[in-house]
DNA sequence: GTGAAAGCGCTAACAT
DNA sequence: ATGTTAGCGCTTTCAC
């Protein structure tokens, strides 16, 4: 049960191990009936290749990575799948790797174009700071897909959505919708990714109202209960509405949280839109069933995958021009949500 | 930008090869200011080894792999947190692989054992047919869990659960519960893993309890949605509604099934579980946030992977003997299911 | 404590 | 069309 080699293949078929390598490569130089029977003796004695040792030779691999960071996050891999089909259209092979939150995306991406011999790499997640700096020494192009970053960028392609924004286009339709006691479920205390600029346009949104910001209605998550979970939600929403204070609505910064408020605004007996209106944000597919269905802001998930791996392709085939695209999203409104007044 | 060889960083260090490798692998054996010295410049030049070299070079890997059949499986997904905790602890690397459902996980299997040099491998998931006898040819030793088997098991070690006992336990309970017109959302037709197992539980505990079986109670998921999603249980729910079928209670053999189910059902505009009780099966953390929370029979998760764990390190040890153990799921009872008559 | 050299399994020149 | 051979980058004896 020693594991077999290329050597052990050429051996029993009486060929060189390139001509084994050539039938299991697809070469085309090769003589239909050799290839044929060394293929069925890789068949017969299960014969596997190595891919260490083929990707330690190959120097043409035609790979493209996706790093993610955060493992298990549900708005990410619902992009798995896009992210698939449209590498592969694009004739390209893939590789996925999910890394925890504490982790380090940058000596992970180095790892993986070595490992790999990465074509390109394409960053899912995570908050990077000044990328132009320190992606710079990547050996292939990158882009940052849906990536958080603290500086303007010139150098890196990015692909995503605007959070500050899109944030302000939420708080504004409650607002518009009556709504003036807004709470929030944010990041945790000291969130500077996506969290803090969903919260940056929760707060311009009411200052253009002429709404005057009051942080006790700023829920933050707990740091001791996973990030963007339902339970986080749960937990905190609970506690907040025993404080006692008002509010008519609540948006939650991702739309897992607004499931977890849900069930703590059912426990305390307390209906959805009726007694308050709630807002998620992502758009994940959960939020069509939930009851009732969550007014929220779809990311158009779709649009930004193409996009990345379009600007990857271009990059990987010289064009270094670095791009900087985002999408609006789209809102979903759905049945969380009551006008008041 | 060419990348960094450890002969380069040698070269830098003025040392040879063997010495560089003996800094960053924490080889006893070196002078700590050697070290020091060498782990500076491999700082300073963000040297990254080539992992496809070294998993080459290595003997001993002391990895255990884990193949997923199924990508975006949410029940196997909840898993992996206490896979890595259980075999860090152990003192195992671990490595994830998540393949497609029409992908081969023999194959896939004898690939990553060469690749990575795993020590044991762990599937996750899916059907294997015959492992007694397709598995045999695996060079080391590998647990099944929660994967569905057609055969009694000899040689191949298993862990998980008797899906048609449990199945009978929830049918059992509802029946308990005065419920005579029991829907179920099976898998698709031609399911001949854990759906089929459920459905037989589902027959027997109405055979038992006398009460006969009706076939057009029996809803088949579609194959043109994804199994065990929530939109194939949408859209089977909604066309079953439609016909008018008299029930007073549906199970779903998994609980994003009975989250669709909820939809439909709320569509219709009836009220679960005044009008319809709903049982699900997983105990996936979301029934908790489900409104009203989802009954449903709850997988020990923790135990199957801390057992599925501990089999694969005994045989990894070298006691190959073959155990299959199976756990009692935990009825959660919440809200979904009523007493009547 | 350190360096030289062999070789892991494969692919890709280069011969033939 | 096929075989021979050189190395990919690393770890690991084995000398020193």
């Amino acid at each position: 049960m020693a594991a077999l080699t290329i050597k052990d293949i050429a051996r029993i078929c009486g060929v060189g191990t390139s001509t084994v390598s050539r039938a299991i490569n697809d070469d085309p130089g090769i003589n239909p009936e050799t290839k044929e029977r060394i293929l069925t003796v890789v068949e017969e004695f299960h014969y596997v290749p190595n891919n260490s040792a083929r990707n330690l030779k190959v120097t043409d691999s035609n790979t493209v990575g996706v790093l993610v960071k955060g493992r298990n996050n549900r708005f990410f891999q619902s992009m798995y799948a896009d992210f698939e089909q449209e590498l592969e259209q694009a004739g390209y092979d893939f590789t996925f790797k999910e890394i925890a939150y504490n982790e380090n995306e940058l000596l992970e991406a180095e790892a993986m174009i070595k490992e790999k011999r990465l074509k390109g790499i394409i960053f899912l997640g995570g908050m990077i700071e000044n990328p132009d700096e320190s992606l710079a020494r990547l050996d292939v192009p990158y882009v940052l897909c849906t990536v958080a970053v603290n500086t303007r960028l010139a150098k890196s392609s990015s692909v995503g959505i605007d959070d500050e924004k899109e944030s302000y286009k939420i708080v504004d339709y409650l607002i518009k919708k009556g709504h003036k006691r807004i709470a929030v479920i944010v990041g945790q205390r000291r969130d500077y990714a996506v969290g803090r600029r969903r919260m940056q346009g929760y707060v311009r949104a009411l200052n253009d109202n002429g709404i005057i910001f009051d942080d006790s209605l700023v829920i933050y998550q707990r740091d001791d209960l996973p990030d963007y979970s339902e339970a986080n939600g749960y937990a905190v929403m609970s506690e907040f509405l025993k404080s006692g204070k008002e509010f008519t609505a609540v948006y939650a910064i991702a739309d897992l949280l607004a499931l977890g408020a849900y069930k703590a605004i059912y426990d305390a007996g307390k209906k959805i839109p009726q007694d308050y209106s709630v807002m998620g944000f992502d758009g994940i597919e959960i939020t069509k069933y939930m009851h009732p269905a969550l007014t929220t802001v779809r990311q158009p998930i779709e649009k930004i995958v193409k996009e990345s791996v379009d600007i990857i392709i271009k990059e990987i085939s010289g064009d270094r021009t670095s791009r900087q695209v985002y999408y609006e999203t789209e809102l979903v409104e759905q049945d969380s949500v009551i006008e008041i007044l």
